[in-house]
DNA sequence: ACTGTAGGCCAACGGGTGTTGACACCCCAT
DNA sequence: ATGGGGTGTCAACACCCGTTGGCCTACAGT
């Protein structure tokens, strides 16, 4: 999946490494870091620990790994300007339920520093770019793009992780009704007034 | 905090077990439930681990323990219809600031089946009532109530969890500013049409 | 056919974990 | 003063973790 690395030949051990990559990540997209022990995840890709050690140095060697993938982003020039939030919110639907890694992303992200900091990347990378061209003033993308993501990971997080029964129940096109609204205002909506500090309720 | 109980005399050692309780509180909310140890907790607090086991029998009644509070939600009945997002929404950021036991069941729900099925109640007795209450059907309150938590414990999760920088430095108000008709709109907009089957866009 | 090397397994180390039981202390009721 | 139970410490157990080094095996290049 992740190996268009062009200039590396085949080697015989091809098999065992995307083996151990496939069962880190579907351990820690379960388990989260500290319980995705590499024993647990030798065993399930049929193996011994040792060489998951000798392939990946260590356990943050080997999430480093499971976790390097491009999630390709569509080509939201594409879509008109009213689009951008359905299109985004399929889009992460997507792939969100077609491949664990970034439910091993947000689960080793709560509890582990270089996960919180690899999901942080991800979203700068994926967000940031969209809402750079899509909102009205680029000097708030960060801002915006941050609210687009607390609603996205909000989601991720009740639906995959927590599993609220409501948001597991669900059906898609649900989902993206009800979301598509909320990531196309945070990315497009004008500014408006300096925020009204509150009337009088506390 | 926590210790209303009518019918319990005061211990001796109830010095001892709330800075047990405060100690765990913070190590489950800053290292989450398997990297929060018992001697760690037990250091903090100053007193040998073995006490850690006689007040709370183990680590998932330590828990169970630290995670026991009432956070009491704000009367919304006296708050006009259309003001309920706000209030929910400023009520819940108060409360994520002042105390570190929210931090510590999201950070714990995410990797424990205990801490998951806890924020899955805490957000029942907070949420379901309120929506029950405000939505147009009564029906509807539960994917509803979903919604809500899924852009309150997003924007938690980006802000206190996972740290985003853009969502760090926002004010108080300006995301109540921009969260507070989110939520609005998830609990009183009329449904509408049965979600409109995607025109065309895959 | 021979040999070097990569692929793989096994056994072990050192350290940290939750948990337990035995032992000292102090305070209070008698 | 004298028990006795609540409060606390110490040392240890059994287990699991990440990690290491040595050894065997089988394939590839000559």
């Amino acid at each position: 999946m992740a190996q268009n690395e062009p200039s590396a030949r085949p080697r015989r051990s091809d098999a065992t490494r995307t083996a151990i990559l496939a069962a880190a990540r579907e351990r820690f997209a379960s388990d989260g870091y500290e319980r995705a022990t590499i024993r647990s995840i030798a065993k399930d890709a049929g193996i011994d620990p040792s060489m998951v050690m000798r392939y990946y140095r260590n356990k943050e060697g080997l999430f480093a790994a499971a976790v390097e993938f491009d999630l390709r982003l569509p080509d939201l020039s594409a879509v008109p300007r009213d689009g951008v939030g359905r299109a985004l919110v399929r889009h992460f639907l997507s792939v969100w339920e077609e491949a664990e890694v970034l439910k091993a992303l947000l689960r080793v992200g709560v509890t582990n520093a270089a996960g919180a900091e690899r999901t942080q990347e991800i979203f700068k990378e994926q967000l940031l770019p969209v809402a750079r061209t899509v909102c009205p003033d680029p000097a708030e993308a960060p801002e915006r793009a941050a609210l687009v993501a607390s609603q996205i990971l909000g989601m991720a997080l009740t639906r995959y992780v927590l599993c609220f029964p409501p948001a597991v129940a669900m059906s898609r096109d649900d989902l993206v009704h009800w979301l598509a609204p909320t990531v196309q205002r945070y990315l497009t909506e004008e500014a408006g007034a300096p925020v009204a500090p509150a009337p009088g309720n506390g």
